[in-house]
DNA sequence: CGGGACCCAATTGCGTGCAATTCATTTCGC
DNA sequence: GCGAAATGAATTGCACGCAATTGGGTCCCG
């Protein structure tokens, strides 16, 4: 007695779609904040990352924000032509590049810190209705990060 | 007495981050069941767009998904050339462009059928936790499409 | 009915995302 | 130690997304 299948592939049954749509109205909400500082949305995420702690290689950003070298190769380029990062091959192991701020990256933080706040407030939510998708939204990505095609016990 | 900041930077603080990674996860994860039917993620949006209703106007199906002509318009194009839709100029309005489904579009439904209740299983949610994650997400593209920036009463 | 405002799709240019491949470097097996 | 497997970044090719612009089509107002 299963409703007779009440459509699976109905747009509004899907947990895919909104989160796509979500994703790319976000990227379009956040432009006008970052065009002045001269960041894409994606080169806003990198510094996010590298805010908390550089220099790191081009991998842990990679494994950070679940992006690849094909996505961050260029966009490292680009940062570091806008002059907010700098690229060295690491003496170490000559296979890693290390990804640091230069003293404009780092001074950028300040120019940043007032977009969440600011942003957040434009969705008009609630703290309380703002915290649960926070949580709900991490979870997803949790279950995302653990493979389930082949199986676990 | 707020905290201080408790870093609004920081990457886990983020509702956009995860958003983000979310849905560049998801599409990974739709990769390897649209191959075989020859779509790409956003293709099979679209489709499920039309299987609910066609034919349909460009502008209308980026309505319902959130993307303009400049997406939708090559997409489409390699929809058509994939045998999926057709494309002609609506008799009634020359400015209009309607999108139907071919036979082969139609019959595609078929084997798109079983593809949300197996990947939505991959993410080894239960049912409870599914449900709260996609009205959650529903939520925030509810809000997202209520402009803020000009301030509302 | 004439013309300007508006609407819709298409085009252009740029920046992602990602699979697949390549190339240099390191590590590991023996 | 030495060649093979593994690793890390870069490169290539293709498909989005989207701002901005273009150009044909419709509507509207006098």
């Amino acid at each position: 007695m299963t409703e007779k299948s009440t459509d699976d592939l109905a747009l509004g049954q899907q947990i895919c779609f909104p989160v796509y749509a979500a994703s790319n109205m976000l990227t379009r909400l956040y432009r006008p904040a970052l065009g002045p500082l001269g960041l894409t949305y994606p080169q806003y995420l990198v510094m996010l990352v590298l805010w908390e702690e550089a220099p790191q290689s081009v991998s842990s950003l990679g494994a950070r924000l679940h992006l690849d070298s094909g996505t961050l190769t260029p966009l490292l380029k680009r940062l570091e032509t806008a002059g907010y990062v700098a690229r060295a091959r690491d003496a170490e192991d000559e296979r890693r590049v290390k990804v640091s701020l230069t003293e404009a990256g780092a001074a950028l933080r300040a120019r940043a810190e007032p977009i969440p706040r600011k942003l957040a407030g434009d969705l008009g939510l609630s703290e309380a209705e703002f915290e649960a998708l926070r949580r709900s939204v991490w979870s997803l990505v949790k279950a995302l990060e653990t493979p389930r095609g082949a199986g676990i016990p």
